[in-house]
DNA sequence: ACGATAACGCTAACGGTTAGGAATTTGCAA
DNA sequence: TTGCAAATTCCTAACCGTTAGCGTTATCGT
């Protein structure tokens, strides 16, 4: 998959940030996103403050730490799908197995987290806003455009907009096509 | 409209918060927004610092100080229009017109302003979405739900994210034609 | 071995925000 | 008017995330 050329510089410097994610994460789990200070997770991580920033952009990145990879299915949904399928449909298939996982059993912990903050939250809506640009250009390129229009955008945005709301609802899968049929109704209104 | 009535109190109350919001606001347009601090915004108004943040609850909130009004543009368009249009089509013509007003002459300026600041930019996303609850209630009786399900929340949603869109959009009321296009569709679709 | 560079550390600060508690103003009734 | 309660403002001192400046250590290529 993503197997980089690993220098010992580039393993242990992945290492670092590994541990400094990790005691976040338990520490943050344990005692409260907002009861937990940046030099309390540095002097556990055993780590100089500017270390944690030099991996991390925010706090709140300590918490989403490996969301790239979440990017990389959607735009791999639409970008790889079989000639059978249409890109609605793919992103609808994908949105369900990605919302399965992100409610299963073993996040429940991590999305109480997340809620219990109100700076976790919005992070969480850039990150899905983030990840709704890198869907509107392929979304554009499989609708014959070379960069997104505003149909492209709204439509990506629209669907990513499955998260925060399926999590909110009691059939989180139930949500999932409720909205992607919408998603589909206004697909197929754009031509 | 919104004549409350109005004691010595209330009144001095009022005009503190406005001196203050057209203090910070002509302060920020003339030297930026990150150039200006909350101390020196405060002592410009003559007033403490905690008395800026007992009026507004954040630096960014000086800056949209008047939003209440567009909430209220909006859940009026829906629930106070006559029963010769749709909701879809109502709120399209409050969009258009709000959309006409926000990108006007002599709004340039203060876009300029927001656009400058990632904090600004990313309040200025959560006020719309704020919007789009209010939104949703209004959608959800229009259609029948006393409360708003899934539906109704994304319906708001997809909506007000008329705004960042068409500011962006070489033609703004294009885009307000092209997304509410996509949102008549969606609305016509869940049924 | 050695110079270049990346990673890390330390200190001190900046800027938004808040707690604590005093001082002042307003509303209202005696 | 006087007195009292509530609301508003003020001051000080901090807290916390974040960053700049600069020195130290570890790793890499040669």
């Amino acid at each position: 998959m993503s197997e980089q050329q690993t220098s010992r510089r580039e393993r242990k410097k992945a290492a670092t940030r590994q541990a400094i994610a990790n005691t976040a994460l338990s520490m943050f789990l344990e005692r409260g996103y907002d009861a937990v200070g940046i030099r309390e997770v540095a002097q556990a991580a055993d780590v100089a403050v500017t270390t944690v920033f030099a991996h991390f952009p925010s706090k709140e990145a300590l918490v989403f730490d490996r969301d790239q990879g979440l990017q990389d299915r959607l735009v791999q949904a639409v970008t790889g799908r079989g000639a059978r399928w249409s890109a609605a449909e793919a992103l609808r298939d994908e949105l369900h197995a990605m919302v399965h996982d992100l409610t299963g059993e073993q996040s429940v912990a991590f999305w109480r987290l997340v809620d219990s903050s109100e700076d976790l939250r919005e992070y969480e809506t850039r990150m899905w806003q983030r990840h709704a640009d890198a869907l509107a250009v392929a979304i554009a390129a499989d609708r014959g455009h070379t960069e997104p229009v505003t149909t492209d955008k709204a439509l990506a945005r629209y669907a990513l907009g499955v998260f925060p709301l399926a999590r909110d609802a009691p059939d989180p899968a139930a949500a999932v096509d409720e909205i992607m049929d919408l998603v589909a109704a206004a697909w197929a209104a754009a031509r």
